[in-house]
DNA sequence: AAGTGGTCTAGACCACAGG
DNA sequence: CTGTGGTCTAGACCACTTC
């Protein structure tokens, strides 16, 4: 019973079986598939190797398991899933360990523009910390970018955030105040250097410059910080790489 | 033996027993951890519970295994591992259904510049595909963007790359060629648009864009096709969500 | 009350790394 | 050769959903 093929382990053999048969459309999207019960009896095999198998659906998405009910179809073909992975946080905001944050501006702030409001996902009126920032890195003199850093009422009150900084505000948050960070959500788009923004970085109006916009959110799905930072077009990229994620493993 | 504590599975509260030890130093980094066996013992755990919990721990990058070896601590501190994940390849390139590539040049060129050898991986002297192409979607009436592709030599023979298309031209390959891509570079900059391409886009000289360089690589680590493409900044923006990757499920 | 998936036990055999 | 992690079995109890 151990050898019935090469050397795939058996939960593979049985991940491709049932996932060609999602494809095939053997079981509808949306239907419950067989019970593990009853893949152990249709594969002869133990509940473990069935749920290895099963679990191998669902990292692809495939199917949704809810104890009680059952395993539920949810795509019939295999959306190909890259993901990217950050060794740090420090990624994200790529200059990495050399790069420190200059606060030069601190004050609170009550939002009302519109723009705003829908970026810090807040109500008129709320009253927010507002940090303004020069982003530099060790190669280079001049500031590789301008940032406006938004942090919410409920932890206006966090200390440290003054003078140069080598380590990300959302983090400062985190030890601070106990919060966390579950998902971060950010925009890239191009835009032109503006007046007052482009004497801070030493840059020239109307130049190109790559903008990222991103909001930190919590547990409990709030923003709880938000940053804008402008970078002129020389001085920065942003590089990501995606992995493909492969069945086997 | 069952609920010495509240609700989480034993597999848990052991697995953040060991990231306690690991983070204390209590396993030097470099070194191997108690053997799954040992760790039963210590723990009066079976050995699938061990399992599980250390699963959380390489899930983190925090171990490594290795059969008939053990297992080694990679690193002291939990790195926040963030991980964004597309649904499909699509989002990659966000103009998703409702968007159309037409292409409108096709041509084989030998690569020489030096800038472009570096994009590609190539040597100089290779001939390569080269494609020029224009991005719409359905509600804009002006391009979004221009695209310039290469292809690897491997692949030129490619067919099915005129008019329109809908689907992008790396899962083209994929079909074609019974190639897999594995992973997918790609670097963000902003830029000034230049006069060859402004007109193609309906936009002017020296406005700013974004520009979005790709290489998409197989298995063996060759890119076997590369993009680069100009977006005029108002009319596209690139955006993306991370999650953090968290202990519990 | 019956059945589901989630957790857990106590065994087992295997391929492989190391002395 | 011994010991490791990888795979696999045949049981078990639980919380939960559904009827």
């Amino acid at each position: 019973m151990k050898k019935l093929s090469n050397k795939q382990p058996r939960y593979l053999q049985l991940a491709q079986t049932l996932i060609n048969e999602i494809e095939a459309g053997t079981y509808a999207i949306g239907s419950l598939m067989p019970t593990e019960h009853e893949l152990c009896e249709q594969f002869g095999a133990s509940r473990f190797t069935v749920r290895e198998a099963i679990k191998r659906l669902v990292s692809m998405d495939l199917v949704d398991r809810q104890p009680g009910v059952g395993t539920r179809v949810k795509a019939k073909r295999i959306e190909s899933v890259y993901h990217q992975k950050m060794q740090s946080i420090n990624d994200l905001q790529q200059y990495t360990k050399d790069a420190e944050l200059e606060i030069i501006k601190k004050e609170t702030i009550i939002v009302e523009k519109k723009s705003l409001l829908s970026i810090l996902d807040a109500k008129k009126g709320e009253t927010w910390l507002h940090l303004e920032a020069l982003r530099y890195t060790i190669e280079s003199d001049k500031p590789i970018g301008f940032i406006e850093i938004y942090i919410h009422p409920a932890f206006r009150s966090i200390s440290g955030l003054k003078g140069r900084l080598n380590v990300p505000v959302f983090s400062i948050i985190e030890d601070q105040f106990g919060e966390y960070i579950s998902e971060i959500r950010q925009e890239l788009s191009a835009i032109e250097m503006s007046k007052s923004v482009a004497p801070l970085v030493m840059s020239e109006a109307g130049a190109p410059a790559l903008k990222i916009c991103r909001q930190y959110i919590d547990l409990r799905n709030q923003v709880i910080e938000a940053a804008i930072s402008i970078h002129p077009s020389k001085r920065f990229s942003y590089i990501e790489r995606f992995k493909r994620n492969l069945i086997a493993r």
